[in-house]
DNA sequence: TATAGAGATTATAACTATTCTAAACTAGAA
DNA sequence: TTCTAGTTTAGAATAGTTATAATCTCTATA
């Protein structure tokens, strides 16, 4: 389990000045022992039901950018109207349940390696995701 | 190669009044011969391109929506803004070419099966999105 | 310890994609 | 030809995100 030291020291080691708001991102995201996914309104929420003093939006949606760049996030791509965000940046696929409309990870053992047999000229390989869609049966 | 009798015919058939927008948007969607992927906004673009009177932006959604619904096109997942539409709605996977930020087709065969061990418990899947990124060498 | 200034935060405006609304229009059945 | 349900339309409304510009705060260094 972290603490603010630690996240502090992470986040200075990594070029990000630690402020207090990005501490507390930090707890919020990363204090988890299961990885979790969200959109920037659900962090906003979880922020303002933890938190005293509130975090504006847009220092949310920059301190989740700049999390993502240094790869402390990974984007996540549904067929949406707004972005999803995980917390578990390791290769790993996602379910979608279509009727909850939520997001399970799926070990990367449970899938068989995806085998690809030709990649476009002068192209490397950057990352594969698979996306199943689930529904009720 | 469908003219204009034809998608009128194919429009009815799946209850879809032929409407002189409607086919104008077949013609450009479905008269290629080769699958191509749009957002909303080049398909605009193209229509008001290669058309006198307008459509509007309303009915361009509408249409592309409706096709959705009936299966003429296929919604694509990349971790974006906004939503692209795929004619080609066989199975199949992509690249997505991160440099050029443009969407690719694999053949089916081109990627082994994915094989998902397990699905969450009463699902069933709906689909499998496998999806690429590549980037320059 | 005080302070300067780069880097962050903030409220709010602006922008983009998409959906909604309600009025006007039209395909096609009768 | 007439009627009407289904369509189209312009524009308003909404949601997600980015930009702006003023204010604030870390932290290096004097």
């Amino acid at each position: 389990m972290s603490n603010i030291k630690d996240f502090s020291s992470k986040l200075r080691n990594s070029g990000l000045r630690p402020t207090k708001q990005r501490i507390k991102i930090c707890e919020i995201l990363f204090n988890k022992e299961k990885t979790f996914h969200f959109s920037i309104n659900e962090l906003a929420q979880i922020i303002s039901k933890e938190t005293v003093d509130k975090i504006s939006l847009a220092t949310i949606y920059n301190t989740v950018q700049a999390f993502l760049k240094k790869g402390y996030l990974k984007e996540i791509s549904i067929n949406s109207d707004k972005s999803y965000y995980d917390t578990n940046t390791t290769n790993h696929h996602h379910f979608y349940d279509e009727d909850k409309k939520e997001l399970i990870d799926i070990d990367y053992e449970e899938v068989e390696p995806v085998i690809v047999k030709k990649v476009p000229p002068s192209k490397k390989i950057k990352s594969i995701e698979v996306l199943i869609k689930v529904q009720n049966r």
